[in-house]
DNA sequence: ATGAAAGCGCTAACAA
DNA sequence: TTGTTAGCGCTTTCAT
């Protein structure tokens, strides 16, 4: 189990063009060092004839650092992560970084493995959101050098840079909209709530319905089961779950807030099976503004979490953070919590309730 | 710009458990290498003091191959891909490989950097969709011993294993549901055919027509405009683009058959917006069924292509080349090409056509 | 059962 | 301008 046989290192290059090792090794990694433009050429030649392809394994060794930072996220297959992704990976391409995904799927366990994983690998820092019950983890990660940033949700303990939205206003900002458009009895759907986010969103969202004299009953917000690690999409069976809760409810609400589109998109196919009519019957209001929420029938009205420029913020601060780090000077700041903030966008599936029913 | 400060080596670890570095290695790698219990209790503890975290770099230097797979697609964004990359992953984390995603936004010269820098990073294989240029990359990378699986669309020389669907077959699932059902005009709506998975679809679309004495017009068949990087989902806009084309379509077919999707998802909704009921005033069959299809409204009917299946598969196959790789016997198998079948999902958007309209 | 030492491929300090 | 050499952190002979 040595070394591959077809393998060429620097040293064979070095040989095949009559120089050393060291020349080969400046001319190949662009060093400024000064090197005989015509030993420059033979070397170049070499390297492509031979089809030399540098171990980076040995040049990061060397060095003692990489340009790789790793992301975990709970899944790709959620389309708001893989959105924010692309934002990361965009970011990152620019400053010649390369990003290391990883799926926790939601599971501490595998979440810390992840990031022990990365810290094994080098890499320069770590985009982590979730994080259930490794803050711990944390602290000891950035005593060692390596930059974080938690995204996605709040954290509680202010130990690492952290970037989010601005949850709370987006449940404000949902109230405000259904009972703007005259809904008095407004019910919320959401996923288990050991999620900050998802408190967050619905403490705005209450604090927002009282500001117009209304509130949310206990038996209007409903939580989903627990979910669970699965090939499925979780959010689409916790969907269909809430919409025959909601048709079950007595004195049923008008107006629906669901803690995310996924989520929402269930709902609103298992309420069409059942035969109501969106929004004449029930209007409902998402949360994210995935790509597919603008192509539901009819198209979903929603609170826009900007995914895409989360992930550019976040790779920015975290790329800053190494920067820093990297600096002789040991002054270290303080973490920073940067909010973005949630956009209303209105579609058509939120529309004032039919004065019979209020 | 040294090594961190930060960071112990085993070194350090030997040094605090009073013993050697090799001792230490061979504790903390579980060597079958035997170490006397009370030492070893030492090393454990010293190690867990001080929170070591072994350097994977200089880990995979020594042993000169990594446990990383590299997987490229266009995007994850498309939840195709990332349903894909759930499969590949799952298989990976059950052999204890870990995976690197690259994204190509099908650009050859992404993607050729991609596979270059996976070279560079030693990883043990490479899944690869896409490859419009780079096959002359390919036969170079595998001759240096990088177990190499292409997978999605077939490529069309035969240098690598592949996997793929039998894309033939799912045209003609589709001809022939929609044939069935009693249509006569049918249109068929796609993004570019430079893919040979769409031609391929095209082609068993045709051939079953023709066994139905039916036949694909010229002015039936939609081609959308070329796809350009960027950060909106591709499909969502060229689904509008098509939806219009057909619109204005001189005697309209009574069924569609769209060559994915998420193409489908957004025609459905044009069609929607044109005030078209779906079924009644046309049929539309999907390609893919993404855990979206089952989504929309009304359900997308659709042929399946068991994304996270062929994930699972592809790192089965490329695991099997790298033990093969790693094996003396320097016998070197044929590339190999696996299909696998789709599979008709029968929902709501197709029916039979309205009487009248025959 | 343990340790000393060599060396994986690369780069950077130093020498020439 | 080029080459020699040392060493990054680890594992693995080989010697004890």
């Amino acid at each position: 189990m040595a070394k591959s046989p077809g393998k060429l290192t620097i040293r064979d290059i070095a040989d095949r063009a009559e120089t050393s090792p060291a020349t080969v090794s400046r001319v190949l990694s662009n060093s400024p060092y000064p090197v005989r433009p015509e030993l420059r050429q033979r070397i170049l030649q070499a390297a492509a004839a031979a089809e030399y392809a540098p171990n980076a394994i040995g040049r990061m060794l060397r060095q003692g650092f990489s340009r790789d930072i790793g992301v975990i996220v709970p899944t790709i297959s959620n389309p708001f992560y893989a959105q924010l992704l692309l934002g990361v990976e965009l970011e990152a391409r620019q400053a010649d970084f390369n990003i290391l995904i990883c799926n926790s799927f939601r599971d501490p366990r595998i979440e810390k493995s992840a990031i022990e994983n990365l810290i094994r690998k080098q890499a320069a820092g770590i985009l982590i959101s979730g994080l259930g019950d490794n803050q711990g983890l944390l602290e000891k990660i950035q005593r060692q050098g390596t930059a974080i940033v938690a995204f996605d949700q709040n954290i509680d303990s202010q130990v690492c840079n952290q970037v989010g939205f601005n949850f709370i206003r987006g449940g404000m900002l949902a109230a405000e909209y259904l009972a703007g458009l005259g809904h008095r009895r407004i019910a919320f759907l959401t996923t288990p709530l050991n999620r900050r986010s998802r408190r967050e969103m619905l403490e705005g969202f209450r604090r927002e319905l009282l500001r117009h004299d209304l509130e949310l009953p206990d038996e209007c917000l409903l939580v989903a089961g627990q979910e669970e690690e699965s090939a499925t999409i979780y959010e689409l069976a916790a969907g269909r779950e809430l919409a025959g809760r909601f048709l079950a409810l007595p004195q049923r609400p008008t107006a629906l807030a669901v803690v995310n589109d996924l989520l929402a998109m269930g709902i609103l196919q298992q309420l069409h099976e059942a035969g109501l009519q969106i929004p004449r019957d029930v209007s409902v209001i998402g949360f994210d503004d995935l790509p597919f929420a603008a192509l539901t029938t009819p198209a979903l009205t929603t609170i826009r979490q900007p995914a895409l420029e989360m992930g550019r913020l976040a790779f920015r601060i975290v790329r800053g953070q190494i920067s820093q780090t990297s600096n002789p000077a040991q002054y270290r700041p303080p973490p920073v919590t940067t909010l973005l903030e949630p956009e209303l966008i209105v579609r058509q599936t939120a529309a004032p309730p039919e004065p019979a029913r209020l």
